[in-house]
DNA sequence: CGGAGTCTTGAGTATCTTCAATGAGCGTGG
DNA sequence: CCACGCTCATTGAAGATACTCAAGACTCCG
């Protein structure tokens, strides 16, 4: 039971994060300057010219795409081994995005006059970061279709999903968990919503049963009744 | 007032299709073979194995994702010098995405094996293909902003913007105009509404006189103040 | 003229938002 | 330890927005 927009097979745990270690992997935790972020911090600002890629090796980034007029979107979620920043830097052009750390992350920094060295002594990079847009690219149309399509509820429920694969646990009960790693505004801002929407679509769910929320920790009666209610697609 | 989603300055309509001419355009009008298509025409369909690339030279084509279930959104449009189905070549895998034609249109097909010939022969031409998945990129991630914070009626507006680049016209009063190269359904495809939902939006922006449709011709008594409701977002 | 597809309209409903107020959790300082 | 202030989260009521289903109107074309 796959899912049409994202295509992971939700009803799977173990699929999607653990795909093979990306080829850069080694070059930019060698080469790269690292740091350990909180939450709140960002590595760059919507606009700021670039000066570096940043490759997530533990965390989680957010990118924020805002207007003039306070309005504001979380278009991405960067998972470890997720490069940030790159498109500034390959176009030559400044940030679209605000990245945003939410949770304890480590994140290594390669200079963008470094790395433009490396690129040129080593073309499989270049291979690397073009695997990279397309994988980018296809996560954000998906994001697109299920925008157009599935109302919130099946959203939270693709999210919750998408978090059980790198937060999931198995709480005391023996029912399996998430622990969500950020507040209900960014859960709204992810999902398109406001945070009162977000609370009250979580009292309904918890009423029904499917899925029972206890501040941050998500207990889900069934992981498989979920990716079914995603699959569905309403 | 640049529209800080797309970041095209929307009251200037000679900018944003006026670009250069991209590198590979010679590339494959030479080596491609052409052919017309006409509406509802597809390139290809979600799921294809990849057979080669597409170059539009003139034109309107659209990406759709769909679920199991019928449910399917337009991802994306692709307008005159766009690349399509390149996704699928560089990543071996399948399409995610069906191609369908919109309008008459004039498309390229370069095959899969003389493709990957002339990216072994040309450097310059991956460089190309990441020049593009950054285009398309920041696209999809502009729209998914545009659909987790703007509504309707925005949307619509810069929906009119973006075809008035292409489609404009001018009006036998002299105000501008679109003539619009999609039907309703698209219209509702493309913005994430239903058909009903569209027609009743048209009807409350007639009595509002600041844009007037008549089938699929769209008067607009002022693109600047349309910008300004796109720019302000709501 | 007829028919098919497209578009519009209406009534009722579901969903999400807005604004304002309350509550729960947490660290600080007395 | 408790009171205070702070942020985050929740709730309520009213309103806006978009959807469903069903019916009618329009348009293009044979």
């Amino acid at each position: 039971m796959s899912c049409a927009y994202c295509r992971t097979d939700h009803s799977d745990k173990s699929a999607e994060w653990s795909h093979a270690e990306p080829e850069y992997r080694r070059l930019f935790t060698n080469c790269g300057h690292s740091r350990r972020y909180g939450p709140g911090e960002t590595l760059f600002l919507q606009g700021d010219g670039n000066r570096g890629v940043y490759y997530l090796e533990s965390g989680l980034v957010a990118l924020r795409r805002s207007d003039e007029n306070g309005n504001s979107a979380l278009v991405c979620l960067n998972h470890p081994d997720d490069l940030i920043g790159y498109p500034a830097f390959l176009s030559q052009k400044e940030h679209r995005n605000t990245a945003e750390v939410l949770t304890p992350s480590k994140i290594y920094f390669i200079d963008a006059s470094r790395l433009r060295w490396m690129l040129n002594s080593d073309p499989n990079l270049k291979e690397s970061f073009l695997e990279r847009a397309l994988l980018d690219l296809d996560r954000a149309e998906a994001n697109c279709a299920a925008l157009l399509t599935a109302d919130l509820r099946c959203r939270l429920f693709h999210l919750l999903l998408t978090f059980s694969k790198s937060y999931g646990t198995q709480l005391s009960d023996g029912s399996p968990g998430v622990e969500l790693p950020v507040q209900r505004k960014d859960l709204a801002a992810l999902l398109g919503a406001k945070p009162e929407s977000i609370s009250r679509l979580i009292r309904m769910l918890d009423q029904e049963g499917l899925v029972r929320f206890k501040g941050r920790l998500v207990a889900i009666s069934s992981l498989n009744r979920l990716a079914a209610e995603v699959s569905i697609f309403n």
